[in-house]
DNA sequence: TCGAATAACGCAAAATAACGCATAATATTA
DNA sequence: TAATATTATGCGTTATTTTGCGTTATTCGA
């Protein structure tokens, strides 16, 4: 295995756990607890974590920035992103979600793709503000701290008013019987108002998602047109929602 | 096996397996590890790849990310944020413009400020969006690509119904005579609706931007209440905005 | 403050890379 | 086609990097 292969391995798993031991990362990789250390220390230098007595934690919310947005299962994302690109067309007026899903997807979009795009996400709207040729609107709204994206009653109002060819979802958890469920309040609101303006909805998950609920229903699946996962559409996992009439790409 | 075969093989594997090792690639193509390491050196030459002890990685994609957003003379900048500070109280209400010298005052806000902001910057409402104390309302509408704010009719009629109490303002030009100016039309008049729809308004700039003037007004010197720059407010430069009437920090 | 756990240090062995060079393979030219 | 230039390859050697171990220092919690 490689140095390089561990350090990544290493920040990996610091970003799903929010610590690692250096005992249990020299059992996980086979190698010598001074080898681990080393590691630790060279990320440390490189400033990709924070060491302390026992492991390392993520960095301090001093040093981190904002911008620095995680991506968990990025792999699994742009598979997913990859795939959704079918679904692009020249002149769509588009709404996205937030998301890394979608974030992901954002980054993937051809460079001269001619849309309207709405989103309330900010750090998608950053994204695609790259784009020379996409119309971008913000919706604007009270901010969702954590997810960075816009809430509430003007969001609604704003979404109301449009008439979407297509729009593309991000998923907190879906499930055969209760649907699309989200954790948030809020979000499930602003989700279902996203599905009243489009024509067109897409569900984008990674695959640990199924058959997981939420506390908030967003809409069931009768309300989906597509489905795009990192999985073969022919996997059996899916077989249930290719049965209720979804297509799954 | 031609090089150009071999190339196209260590290329693939590498997006296959996100790992090459030189050992197994001079197995798997059964020629010498000093032949691989050339390869791969070449490789690197091009861009291609990333060589490491003992193979190679894909090349880290850290290039020119939208959310890496580079901040021109930080160091006055800081000082300007810093003095900044003092006109932040507990419970205002505050509309911030977009640009770098209010990013970086974003920065420095205490954490537990409490606090409504207004803004229409997709930077500055993700820095903000970290406080956990200050309400924050992005103000959507179409983005302006490069500057990444939101510009038109509904900034403008958003603004039109805020009562803020102080609003800190970015600056493109400043001049004695001519006031504020706007490089493009369509910031400045969302500027004036900013200077409209607050009680204070503070000016922030670093000094390269005294006496520079640009295509489209602002407002004059009379609607500032307080300005703030990198410079000592008894510097000489300052003498002629001093007299107008401005406050100077 | 002590004892156990963890980290840092120095070092030698192992792995990997770079270098120089002779030779083989390939391309170029007459 | 033969002669020649160019490039690629493998090998022996020498540098560099990495690793694990023994030892010593530091940290942590009781």
């Amino acid at each position: 295995m490689l140095k390089a292969e561990r350090h990544n391995y290493i920040k990996t798993k610091l970003a799903e756990q929010h610590r690692v031991s250096t005992i249990e990362l020299a059992l996980d990789l086979g190698i010598s607890e001074d080898s681990i250390r080393r590691d630790l220390n060279k990320l440390h230098e490189k400033g990709a974590l924070e060491k302390v007595y026992g492991g390392a934690i993520p960095i301090t919310e001093k040093n981190k920035s904002v911008f620095d947005i995680v991506i968990t299962n990025e792999d699994k994302k742009k598979k997913i992103g990859y795939k959704a690109l079918s679904l692009l067309h020249d002149g769509q007026v588009i709404i996205m979600s937030g998301g890394t899903t979608n974030l992901v997807f954002s980054k993937l979009i051809p460079t001269m793709l001619k849309a309207t795009i709405y989103t309330y996400s900010l750090p998608i709207a950053m994204q695609l503000s790259q784009y020379p040729n996409i119309d971008l609107i913000f919706i604007g709204g009270k901010m969702q701290k954590n997810a960075m994206v816009t809430i509430g009653i003007d969001v609604l109002q704003v979404l109301s008013k449009i008439k979407a060819d297509i729009c593309f979802m991000g998923v907190s958890s879906i499930d055969i019987k209760q649907g699309l469920t989200e954790e948030g309040y809020e979000v499930s609101v602003v989700k279902k108002a996203m599905i009243e303006s489009s024509d067109k909805v897409i569900a984008m998950f990674t695959s640990d998602k199924l058959n997981t609920k939420k506390a908030h229903v967003v809409c069931d699946l009768s309300k989906l047109d597509t489905i795009v996962t990192d999985l073969d559409p022919e996997e059996i996992k899916l077989e249930e929602f290719k049965k209720s009439g979804v297509s799954i790409i």
